[in-house]
DNA sequence: AATGAAACATGATATTTATCATGTTTTGGT
DNA sequence: ACCAAAACATGATAAATATCATGTTTCATT
């Protein structure tokens, strides 16, 4: 089985397919992050998710009815992604309910997600989007250091106003004050989450 | 395997589940519609999405990993629903490969359709989102009628605005532009679309 | 037909966020 | 170390939407 699946590396502006391209694989994130994007016309971006390590993704519908990507795959930096033909994804999961209990499993948590976020979206102001984007990443991707809970990706201002449906200037102005408050520290090279709990508590403030 | 379904019957204003109860049952839509319902603290409501018969739901993570229901499902009208004990649908998408691939295809396009909806919050104005969800629903649930697609679904301008992310008030004052502007006419008990291409331009308008 | 509740409507105002413009700082590559 | 590009910053203004208040219409029930 394992013999099906395919190493491919990629770099910073790659993409690893665009939204509207024909679904042909199945893929894994082995190393790196990847994120998911949906584009408009003009122009503008909204980030789906970040993939880490371990995430499937294009494990949907679209690798089932023939259609195309709903989104585009883009690596933050170097990453380095399994892949394997649809109909040997396809055959595998016959073959072993298990794996296709796994899938089903996955793809109910992310749904999950998208809903949550949706709710947020809905019903939350931009600050609060935005604190609990960082919450979220420092308990995925934080590393405990003197100083903070510090980021392992890249993330720009213009990468989280894209996260959380923002202009670029309000994710700046939002963090100013963020880092004002003592909350979080640093640019996109290095960004530490400063008071955690504090972040928590402006996520969920009614 | 069928004999594992039982029926159950909800009228206006029950709970099929509420967020947070402890996931019991996977369920199906048999008659009516459905709304997932995801509220704060301090009531106000956000609906994730309208399920017709046919549509299954709590089929997620929720029921694997022993966690609780992420948001509420409330009947719009009458509804009758199946329901499958979780340790049941568990054993047949084990037994039944091409159950658990019909599953996988299902929630990769709820997936996809909440991705969808996440972009539609973050990057469009409220009335194409509004425009959208009518044509949505005329599409869906709309039978054609002299005098344009009427909707088979009750739905009050309050419904309407919890579905796009708005307040009640937003809604009206864009359905009475909507109105004035000839696309749609009537109220909740009889809504009707009476241009459906205006209204996906309008949907889709930069 | 009467009536209370729900739904619809509309105005005035406040708030949030986007937009546009411009300037400074940081970063990565030679 | 230098330079261009990217990222960050900030102000002024405009636009979208929420909020609050109040009134009218429609609906379901008796």
């Amino acid at each position: 089985m394992l013999q099906e699946l395919t190493e491919s590396h990629y770099g910073k502006g790659d993409f690893i397919f665009r939204e509207g391209d024909p679904t042909e694989y199945f893929h894994i994130v082995k190393e790196g992050t990847v994120k998911c994007v949906k584009s408009t016309p003009d122009g503008k971006e909204c980030t789906l998710k970040m993939l880490m390590p371990g995430d499937l993704f294009c494990c949907d519908a679209s690798a089932f009815d023939g259609t195309s990507h709903p989104g585009s795959a883009q690596p933050m930096g170097d990453v380095s992604i399994l892949r394997m033909n649809k109909k040997a994804y396809f055959d595998m999961l016959r073959r072993n309910p298990d794996a296709a209990l796994e899938v089903i499993k996955f793809l109910g948590n992310r749904l999950k997600e998208a809903q949550e976020k949706t709710k947020d979206l809905a019903l939350d102001r931009a600050d609060q989007r935005l604190a609990s984007l960082l919450v979220d990443l420092a308990t995925r991707n934080g590393i405990t250091d003197p100083g903070g809970i510090r980021l392992t990706v890249r993330l720009t201002r213009q990468d989280m106003a894209n996260m959380v449906g923002i202009t670029t200037e309000t994710a700046i102005r939002i963090m100013g004050r963020f880092k004002r408050d003592g909350l979080v520290s640093g640019t996109a090279n290095r960004l530490f989450i400063c008071n955690l709990s504090g972040l928590k508590a402006l996520a969920s403030a009614s």
